[in-house]
DNA sequence: AATTAATGACCGACGGTCAGTCAAAAAATA
DNA sequence: TATTTTTTGACTGACCGTCGGTCATTAATT
C-alpha cells in the first residue's frame, strides 16, 4: 500500500471510475475482472480487496452512472417552468434517443438484466432507491403544478400509476423491436394528463 | 440419408422438455450444458447439433413455457363472462401469487433478463410475438365489451397504453422489493377503467 | 517485529469444438 | 434377390480457451 490508511469506499469508486469508459464497448457482460484490474492499474487479487465479486464491480459502476443521471435530471428540471414541460422531462429518459441519453438508458438496461437474473437483494434495494428518487421528483412536480393551479388535486393519486407506466415504456423499449415510445406516450399519457389539467 | 432421419425441431423440443423440471431449482443461469446433455441422455457435442449455444437451449425451454401459458390463458378466458373479469384475468399474470403462476412469472423474469443482457434479435422478436398474442386477446376482450354495450368505444384506443402499464407492473414486481401490484392496479387501472365504463 | 495491503500464479467450472466412431441406408456387385 | 461395399450424418467425449475467484507469498507501513 502507499498511504497509511486506504478508504475502501474511495478506492471502490476510483477503480469503478477508471472502468467507466471500458463498458461502452461490449457492455458489462463482456467486462472481465482481469481487464478491470489492468485498467485500474492494480493486481487482480487486489480487486477482490474492494469488491465481493464481479457483479459488485458492475454495481459500483452503475451507481456512478445513476448518480450522474440524477444530477443531470435535477439540473435540467431547474431550467424549466411549466408543469407539463417538467413532466415531459420525467419521461425524457425513455423518449430521448440522443447518444448521451442512450448511454444512460443502455446502462440501465444492463443493470436491469442483472437485477432480473436472480434475486439479488442489494441490487433490488438500490433499484428501489432510484425509483424513490424519481417518485419524489414527480411528487414535487405535481405538487407544484397543483399549487400553481395548473393541475387538479387528484393528480397526486396517480403518481404510482405513472411510475409504473414509465417502467412499462422502458421495458418495452428495451425488449421489443420497433416499439414507438413517443407514439405510446402521446396516445395514452397525454390523454390521462388532460384529465388532470385544469382548463382555463 | 443414412441413419433414421431425425427431425431437428422435434429433437430440440424433446431435449428442452427433458430439462423442463431442471430449471426450477437454480434457474436457467445455473443450468449447464453438461447437465442438459446428461438429463437428455445424449452427449454434450450432440446438444450442439440442435442448439446454437446455451441461450438457444434456454430459448426453447421458454418457448414451451410460454406456449403452455397461452393455452392456459385461453382456457381460462373462455370460462368467464363479464368484460371486467376478463380484463382482470389479463392482469392475473402479474397479480396472481400462486405457486403455479409464479413459476411462469419467474420463467418470464429469467427470459427478460436474457433479452435485456444484449441485443438478441431472435429473443426480442419472440417477445414481440408474445406481446402480439396478448394484445390481440385484449382487443378481442375490449371489442366484445363494446359490442355488449359495457364499454365506451374509446377503450380500444387505450390498448397499447394498457399493455405498457401491464409491462410496467411486471417489471416493478420483478425488480423491486415490496412492490404491491394489487394496490397499484386498483389505484390506477380501476380509475382508468371507470372512465371507460358505461354506467347504467 | 507485526500488521496490513498487494499480487499474480493457480484452480476449477463452464461453454464450445472437433476429429473420429458407428450403424443405418443406398449403391454396387454377383 | 442376396450380399458386399460405400456413403452419410447422428453422435460422442476428450480437449481447449476463458474467466471468476482464491491463496501463499511478497512488499510496504507502523
Amino acid at each position: 500500500m502507499s498511504p497509511k490508511k486506504v478508504n475502501k469506499d474511495d478506492k471502490r469508486r476510483e477503480v469503478a471510475l477508471s472502468c467507466f469508459d471500458l463498458i461502452h464497448d461490449g457492455g458489462m457482460k463482456k467486462l472481465t475482472v482481469a481487464q478491470v484490474a489492468k485498467t485500474a492499474g492494480i493486481g487482480k487479487g487486489t480487486v477482490y480487496e474492494y469488491f465481493d465479486n464481479k457483479e459488485d464491480i458492475i454495481f459500483e459502476i452503475i451507481n456512478i452512472h445513476i448518480e450522474e443521471h440524477h444530477k443531470e435530471f435535477n439540473k435540467a428540471v431547474a431550467k424549466l417552468d411549466s408543469t407539463l414541460d417538467k413532466l415531459e422531462l420525467f419521461f425524457d429518459f425513455v423518449l430521448n434517443d440522443t447518444e448521451e441519453n442512450m448511454q444512460h438508458f443502455n446502462g440501465y438496461r444492463e443493470f436491469l438484466s442483472i437485477v432480473l437474473s436472480e434475486d439479488n437483494f442489494k441490487m433490488k434495494e438500490f433499484n428501489c432507491h432510484k425509483d424513490e428518487f424519481f417518485r419524489g421528483e414527480m411528487v414535487k412536480i405535481l405538487a407544484e403544478g397543483i399549487a400553481k393551479g395548473e393541475l387538479k388535486e387528484e393528480a397526486l393519486e396517480l403518481v404510482d400509476g405513472i411510475m409504473t407506466y414509465q417502467s412499462g415504456m422502458a421495458l418495452r423499449k428495451m425488449s421489443q423491436i420497433n416499439y414507438d415510445a413517443k407514439k405510446d406516450f402521446e396516445g395514452f399519457f397525454n390523454t390521462i394528463f388532460k384529465l388532470l389539467e385544469i382548463k382555463k
